[in-house]
RNA sequence: CGGUGGGUAGCUCAGUGGGUAAGAGCGCCGUAUUACAGGUACGGAGGACAGGGGUUCGAGCCCUCUCCCACCGACCA
């Protein structure tokens, strides 16, 4: 067995700062440290706020398995403008509204999978930090306390724009209200002073509370350090946010704040009906009530979307999860319903196969080991024709994620995977116990274990779905019963009667699979 | 107007330091397995890669111009 040791540089990674793909080499060998900038939590989440977390869930999952030591951390902004005006529309305190908020981000997280956040720091628990920051900032003179507010000094930054491309020359704010207290209009606040009922706390400027911008760079420098490794978030963070990030970091510590920062794309709602194919599911079209948009719009909670919790009731995490990783992080995603539904049917080709897997080898798919290395994985095909499509599979699946992490193309691999496995019991009859040669079932195993491998890395199929019930003796009895008299019409060519069996259990979402070694059942 | 990301099969998306035959999923048609259906496999229809110009022996991929779409433009925009 070989344990060949993979080639240090095979990483890389698009980033913003640099516009181009550059070579992945973490600050400190084997350690990787990521910030993604997570939810003000002000309003239930949608779905277009599962897009970076999903994504750097894998990316985590795919740097663990080439061997890194990963920290990744999500934050939580639980003071803001937002929160307050809620707080007070609603008659709840702040931290009521950000508890019920987070509570409900949480649970989405966990729904779609995304289970690799190490930290999830709020900014209201860090209060400290920001301050000990602001006042670093004013002793070195890039912020200036006015009157209560402090703002940071955009034009004692020669770097500020480097991120977005912008110069703050060219970016003239806008006169009048906190402008006045400003040197220059692109100076952004650092420190709120408080108003009257507002949530504030002490700090050498009076009461107040944090802008927007610098919990970020309090909280990652504590947690991961004055620099680290990678820096994620919406491409609509981009500017200000990060822009400002990095100015008051850099500014702060006088070094680099991040070696990588990875923007990932937006998502965009799209008009309903136009995906492909669904005729047959339109006539019977059970929920109809989907929000007909006419144009694409960007998905935002200023437009009304919301109701994440509610599409994964309806759908299940993981589809979701699919319908994410399917398309490149970068790019806009457009979404819709159907789009999700398709997701779904393309997932159903794999548990099926999962299925038939268990079927023929009496292995649960969802047993085998999943949290293995990339070093771990690598076999050496020999001669066998399956294992080696199956290497090859897996060294361009390996190939795609190494390029930026791109899932959508490595999840066509995982298509491929599928067909070739189950081509391969076919060809070799693998249903039928009397032609079951035992080199072919080991190769089988060793080609599903590759799968299974693969998938991890997307963290697809962790755990068996959901069955909607039904997975009772008291279900089971009734179906050997139902089978047993359908097979019995059958054998007299009683078809009425077969098909009137199988027409009804469809309609209670059971389907009924004539197969070579008998007759099986699925729920829908 | 400035910045950013896009415009590839009916739909949603891939396309690896440019190289003989353009990929996946969904949808559609057909064949095999076969009463039929479902499943699986195989095969097929369907793309001159937004448009023009350029570099190159050769470009979807590089340069340039144009058109179209989306997002951001400093936080009482």
């Amino acid at each position: 067995m070989t344990t060949s040791t993979l080639p240090p540089n095979a990483v890389r990674v698009y980033n913003t700062l640099s516009k181009q793909k550059e070579p992945f080499e973490p600050l400190t060998p084997g350690k990787v440290g990521i910030y993604l900038c997570g939810p003000t939590v002000y309003k239930e989440a949608h779905i277009g706020h599962m897009v970076g977390p999903v994504i750097f869930d894998a990316i985590k999952r795919y740097l663990v398995y080439c061997g890194y030591d990963v920290t990744w951390v999500v934050n939580i902004t639980d003071v803001d403008d937002k929160l307050i005006d809620e707080a007070r529309k609603r008659q709840l305190t702040m931290q009521q509204i950000a508890e019920e908020n987070i509570a409900d981000y949480v649970g989405n997280l966990q729904a779609l999978g995304v289970d690799q956040i190490d930290v999830m720091p709020k900014a209201t628990e860090h209060i400290g930090d920001i301050i000990d920051f602001i006042s670093n900032l004013i002793e070195k003179g890039f912020a200036y306390d006015a009157d209560g507010d402090v703002f940071f000094d955009v034009m004692r930054d020669p770097d500020y724009g480097k991120l977005s491309n912008r110069s703050a020359d060219d970016q003239q704010g806008e006169g009048g209200g906190a402008a006045a207290k400003k040197r220059s209009p692109s100076d952004f606040a650092l420190w709120k002073s408080a108003k009257p009922n507002e949530p504030s706390w002490d700090s050498p400027w009076g009461q107040g509370r944090p802008g927007w911008h610098i919990e970020c760079s309090a909280m990652s420098h504590k947690i991961l350090g004055e620099t680290f490794d990678i820096h994620g978030g919406g491409l609509d963070l981009v500017f200000p946010h990060h822009e400002n990030e990095v100015a008051q970091s850099e500014c702060c510590h006088g070094k680099p704040m991040v070696k990588y920062w990875m923007h990932n794309g937006l998502m965009r709602a799209a008009a309903a009906g136009k995906v492909g194919g669904r005729t047959e599911r339109e006539a019977q079209a059970d929920d109809a009530d989907t929000p007909a948009a006419t144009k694409e719009t960007k998905i935002s909670r200023s437009k009304g979307a919301g109701g994440l919790a509610e599409l994964i009731k309806r759908h299940g995490g993981e589809r979701i999860r699919f319908f994410l990783l399917r398309t490149h992080y970068r790019s806009t995603i457009v979404f819709n319903d159907e789009g999700i539904e398709e997701a779904g049917t393309g997932l159903e080709t794999f548990h099926r196969f999962f299925e038939r897997y268990a079927r023929v080898t009496g292995q649960d798919y969802y047993s085998l080991p999943a949290n293995g290395r990339r070093s771990d994985g690598e076999f050496d095909p020999q001669s066998d024709a399956l294992l080696g499509k199956v290497h090859a599979h897996r060294e361009s699946f390996l190939a795609k994620m190494d390029d930026d992490f791109n899932t959508g193309a490595a999840v066509s691999e995982l298509f491929e995977l599928v067909r070739l496995l189950n081509r391969f019991m076919d060809r070799q009859k693998l249903e039928a116990a009397e032609y079951q040669d035992p080199h072919a079932m080991a190769s089988l195993q060793r080609g599903v274990q590759t799968l299974r491998e693969l998938s991890s890395i997307l963290g697809l199929f962790q755990q068996a779905p959901d069955k909607p019930g039904g997975g009772d003796a008291l279900t089971g009895k009734l179906m050997e019963l139902m089978i047993a008299l359908r097979a019995e019409a059958r054998a007299n060519k009683d078809y009425a009667t077969s098909d009137r069996i199988r027409d009804g259990l469809r309609e209670l979402g059971i389907t009924i699979e004539d197969r070579k070694d008998g007759t099986g059942w699925r729920l829908e």
